[in-house]
DNA sequence: CGCATTTGACCCGCGC
DNA sequence: GCGCGGGTCAAATGCG
């Protein structure tokens, strides 16, 4: 596939802790990824067209809606920063969190629940040693919520947990139950913030999302499009 | 009864 | 070579 190729292709592994901050997203959510993508070479165009299509997607908005909702619900403030490592995560990320996000207009309680980060990754992992193992293309989001499997859309098995060292969470291992679709997504909880939630996706669907979405997981997708207005 | 989840075992890559 | 740790498998269990 050559989706993977150009992921697989790009050897560049970052060699030191860097952290670049980024303007605000005032160019819109795929320019700034753009730019991002001039800075690091990690994130491909793929890569870019993969979060694009996947948050669209997340929170059930056409990709240009998504623009202009990032920057509508904008404000100053947003903070987008740059993220490399090598000693820590051998995937380069780049994460994007609006400020509008935390702390938007919410008559109610003024409670943890109304802070909601997004984050969005863009990630590839490093060339095997040795061996060419292709690995799909990988993409996460951090979000703050209370529910640890936030609905995007799609139907997912959940086929294992681990409860990795120096976390006190268990990682949860999803695959999409869809026939023929290799997409797997992780998800666990920030070991230092606990209300954070890490989704990590890896491969790209083969097949549109299920919408059978307004029955049992009204909730959840709520909870997505409290991230957005 | 069928499907989803749980959970311990197993596999494999990596660092020492 | 060995041990550790992350990821996956699959039998057992739970639930609607």
């Amino acid at each position: 596939m050559s989706t993977n190729q150009s992921f697989e292709e790009q050897d560049q592994i970052p060699t030191q802790m860097e952290f670049i901050p980024f303007p605000p997203m005032a160019m819109g959510f795929h320019q700034s990824l753009k730019a991002i993508s001039a800075i690091t070479p990690s994130l491909s165009s793929e890569a870019i067209d993969f979060a694009e299509t996947l948050l669209a997607t997340a929170v059930q908005k056409p990709r240009e809606d998504l623009t202009s909702s990032l920057v509508g619900a904008g404000g100053g403030g947003q903070q987008f920063s740059l993220n490399r490592s090598r000693v820590i995560n051998p995937w380069a990320w780049g994460e994007v969190t609006a400020d509008c996000l935390m702390g938007k207009r919410n008559g109610g309680g003024d409670d943890d629940h109304d802070h909601h980060h997004l984050g969005v990754s863009a990630i590839k992992m490093k060339k095997m040693k040795g061996r060419r193992k292709v690995r799909e293309p990988r993409f996460c989001f951090k979000t703050m919520s209370d529910v640890d499997v936030l609905d995007d859309g799609y139907k997912w098995r959940k086929y294992g947990q681990k409860v990795v060292k120096n976390t006190q969470h268990p990682r949860s291992y999803y695959r999409c139950t869809q026939d023929n679709c290799r997409v797997k997504k992780r998800v666990e909880r920030l070991a230092e913030d606990p209300r954070m939630v890490i989704t990590t996706y890896e491969g790209r669907h083969v097949h549109s999302p299920s919408n059978d979405l307004d029955d049992s997981d009204q909730s959840h997708s709520q909870i997505l499009n409290n991230f957005l207005w």
